[in-house]
DNA sequence: GTTCCATATCTTGTATGCAAGTTTATCGAA
DNA sequence: TTCGATAAACTTGCATACAAGATATGGAAC
């Protein structure tokens, strides 16, 4: 590999030193500082396009678990080489969305079922400081916003609408973690609560479900509006308690989707790139 | 197994029977496709490899924050392609631990002061509802391994030994975790985590702090022996507590090292401010 | 001196070819 | 048929080449 004419590589370290901006190099900036944030969310690149799409389809079960994932058909299919394909599926690895395995093959994960309980331990617990500090500081008009939130709901409930009945769900609890003053919180709840998302996706249609999780809502703002923190947090709990409730029944409904997860064992692991998975083909 | 004898290939037609008709391109719908397998450590590629060493140069501050990285030179100094390089950007860059800027280049993130915060109140919102699980689930056997982690604590703390600490310090953390039987949360933790231990390097030697922080641990691990769950969760707050007790003058000392406004997560309509415009005039 | 512009030289994004394993298919023998 | 060995066809991991945008440099004009 030939080294293209050495300027200031002086020094063979890898690591360079903060690059220097000359006075007035802000005004130059503007072009690209126009799009260039949301680190997580939508780059312009294929990479990021192709991610966005599988995790999509992961999620609503359009591509269901188990399936095989080919990094070449997968690239041929959205009409770009393996590199961005690639890139997409290491990221969906990470997220446990995906199992890469070395020199064999892809495929959809299941939805590991010993992992539900504890992603909805977490969900509580980062929810319940939430509705906590956003019963302190959420403002008026928040809490107007909050309420049409509800009424939407309320709406979509009537009109049996489970998909904007779900998006006004969401709007919901994103909207009482910036009250609180706590993005990351809700960023990192999404994270956690993906494979809960999947399996939401199986939900049976029980009658007056909707309208009931729209009244424990509206009981968590009535609470939040009053400033009574710990009824607000009971209230949530109870709210979030419901989540676990047919679990069981969905999961017999749908074993092949499930995996049972045996021991996991990464306790100080070195940043894993993913807890290990052991399937359990239950023919 | 309910199969008599089925051999591989038996077993290969049996898993064969669902179909395996493509309804997208790119994915095959087969009812069970990879083999369960046992790669325990976490993976042997390069770009795994690369990761790990950057991942921890990067905590340690080893590479400091703000420094730009090449691809290029990265890949030479490992004696690799860009490719395994850009893999393991890419993911330190999910952990808005570098930013890649499309077509300009990529940095080390500053630490994000504000999100520190939130960090802490994530990581005390957590470990909360561990230790008070752990206090109802702990075996004799695990609180005799928590007692001799604190032990090696006040070992660590009368030598003076600040990484042997910090070791036996992350062990008890995961140990409550372990026997709250929530090993997701602990990583999750860790993930969460990342900024703050990237400041905790910076602490100055204060004399004493690790022999209270000691002291702290056994008050937690004494209240879980009691069974007593609000007792250790008050104990485990107050530990927590001690977290940021000195951030601000630490920031003040290392100003350069943090941002001020990184996150930057746009949940509602206002739109994001510019990123960061370097502030670091040298020469 | 300052300002502006062309251009060389970076940067990352993507395509492609090869290498090394793994799985599947094929063929032959008992 | 059943089993076994061999080879063909996959798979992902990595290296490399090229493309396109961004930045720094240098020089010309004023």
């Amino acid at each position: 590999m030939a080294k293209p004419q050495s300027s200031r590589k002086a020094a063979t370290k890898q690591v360079r030193d903060t690059k220097q901006v000359r006075s007035r190099a802000g005004v130059r900036m503007t072009s690209s500082a126009a799009r260039a944030r949301s680190p997580l969310l939508s780059r312009v690149t294929s990479a990021a396009l192709v991610y966005e799409r599988l995790h999509e389809d992961i999620i609503a079960l359009r591509i269901r678990p188990g399936a095989s994932l080919s990094e070449n058909e997968l690239a041929s299919s959205f009409g770009v080489s393996r590199t961005p394909v690639r890139e997409a599926l290491l990221r969906l690895a990470d997220e446990s969305l995906v199992e890469i395995v070395p020199k064999s093959g892809t495929t959809v994960s299941r939805i590991p079922y010993a992992q539900i309980g504890e992603a909805i331990v977490i969900r509580k617990a980062l929810e319940e400081v939430t509705v906590r500090e956003a019963s302190r500081r959420a403002t008026k008009s928040q809490f107007t916003g909050l309420w049409a939130l509800v009424e939407r709901q309320r709406e979509a409930a009537k009109a049996d609408d489970r998909i904007g009945f779900h998006a006004a769900d969401e709007a919901f609890h994103a909207a009482i973690a910036e009250a609180a003053g706590y993005p990351g919180i809700w960023r990192l709840v999404n994270q956690v609560k993906v494979q809960v998302d999947r399996m939401r996706h199986l939900t049976l249609p029980e009658g007056g479900r909707m309208m009931r999780v729209t009244k424990e809502h509206a009981a968590v703002l009535a609470a939040m509006e009053k400033r009574d923190g710990d009824k607000a947090v009971a209230a949530m709990r109870n709210h979030l308690d419901g989540l676990e409730h047919s679990l069981p029944e969905i999961r017999r409904r749908n074993a092949d989707l499930f995996v049972d997860e045996a021991g996991v064992f990464v306790l100080s692991g070195t940043a894993g790139r993913k807890p290990e998975v052991r399937k359990n083909p239950k023919n």
